[in-house]
DNA sequence: GTGGTCTAGACCACG
DNA sequence: GTGGTCTAGACCACT
């Protein structure tokens, strides 16, 4: 559980969380039946309040990664990675959509818009 | 000021009126000197609080492209055409980036990515 | 807004509230559109922490009940009442499959067992 | 002894065995007098912990159906079998009772209530 | 005024 | 040990 977490970021703290916990997933770091730490030993690593990893865990239960159950900890479930797989290729799409928006609204071609895709896919 | 405001969507109201301004410099509805409506009358025409109009033009003229004298109104800004425009180009950058670095995440190749790019600037 | 709610119940009180609003919805007392109490004055009024409140809230949102919108408060979404119907139904449903259960397990006929249901509706 | 629990059942493990028990015990398995299994070798082949089939059978010590005498077991006390024919027939009275709440809430009738009663039982 | 987030600390049920 | 619920109190963003 190397999770970074960043006050001065404006996305909350339990969304970080349960983002990192979901790229873990995706990258494999945590696999289907796996136990996830308790909530109160990740709130003590992080140095955040209990809270706020629980309503992580709630976050990643709700949309189905992983099962809680009471008095014996949160593991991930089955189905997780191809949930967090899709989860990721709708976000990707999200951006290309509001990315090709603005291409248009500046008058920008198919072309140019697909070219400079490419272009800053290399970049990093 | 044909402005439409959406009350289900999760930007704020003064950003979505912020955006839709600066979409009329950009678009050429506004040019350089023009007056903008007065903080009360867009508020009422928009049926929002006069808080929030004010908070709009507020962040345009933090982004330069409006100027407010006390008593005499908002009038646009000069270079707000090319500001906004290179603003746009940056906010289009940061959405490819994003989209790039979820491709990676996810092993789609550099033209699988741009490809997507191409297909989805069509389909609207 | 009158919700009683026990604290001896062994259902949390925030579960307590999310029923009595759901119940509201479907017995016509709160309609779409409707705006809410908001999560600090129903908090006031029910002697309940805020917090408890909110909760109450974001579950009936998850459920498709409300929407919440950052300073407007939360109001009754469409569809609500025909959701909430339906929710109702599926747990009548689910009764009487338990209680179905039971009556085969001692050997209770399905005659004997629709008349028992008959005879119990009609008691209260 | 085949008990099979549910990790994914919201139904804690202890009242999963109680409940396995008690159905022994209506349905002949188990007959006054019978020495049941002891608490470690149930939790053995269970692979629980001891602590849960102890809860398991003080539930069941309290209820009246077995009787534990220290370092000589369990045992099935006489009555069992007519009190947990009793207890399972409130549970499916107070199933129904419920269920008729929620059909008069819905405006069913009680004709509608017995015939829904009569076709769900002949589902299984 | 509204909700959104976070804190520290408490009690309970489950294993 | 675990999570589930609740409390009081705080700061922030939005209207």
């Amino acid at each position: 559980m190397d999770i970074i977490i960043s006050n001065s970021s404006d996305t909350p703290i339990y969304l970080q969380i349960a983002e990192a916990i979901r790229y873990s997933i995706i990258s494999g770091g945590l696999k289907e039946g796996d136990v996830l730490p308790s909530i109160r030993s990740l709130a003590k690593e992080l140095s955040v309040s209990v809270i706020t990893t629980k309503k992580a865990y709630e976050v990643l239960e709700g949309q189905g990664y992983i099962k809680t159950h009471q008095g014996r900890g949160s593991v991930v479930s089955a189905r997780s990675a191809s949930l967090a797989r899709e989860h990721r290729l709708s976000e990707l799409e999200q951006h290309l959509l509001e990315a090709a928006d603005i291409a248009r609204e500046l008058n920008i071609s198919a072309e140019e818009f697909a070219e400079t895709a490419r272009r800053l896919y290399d970049i990093e």
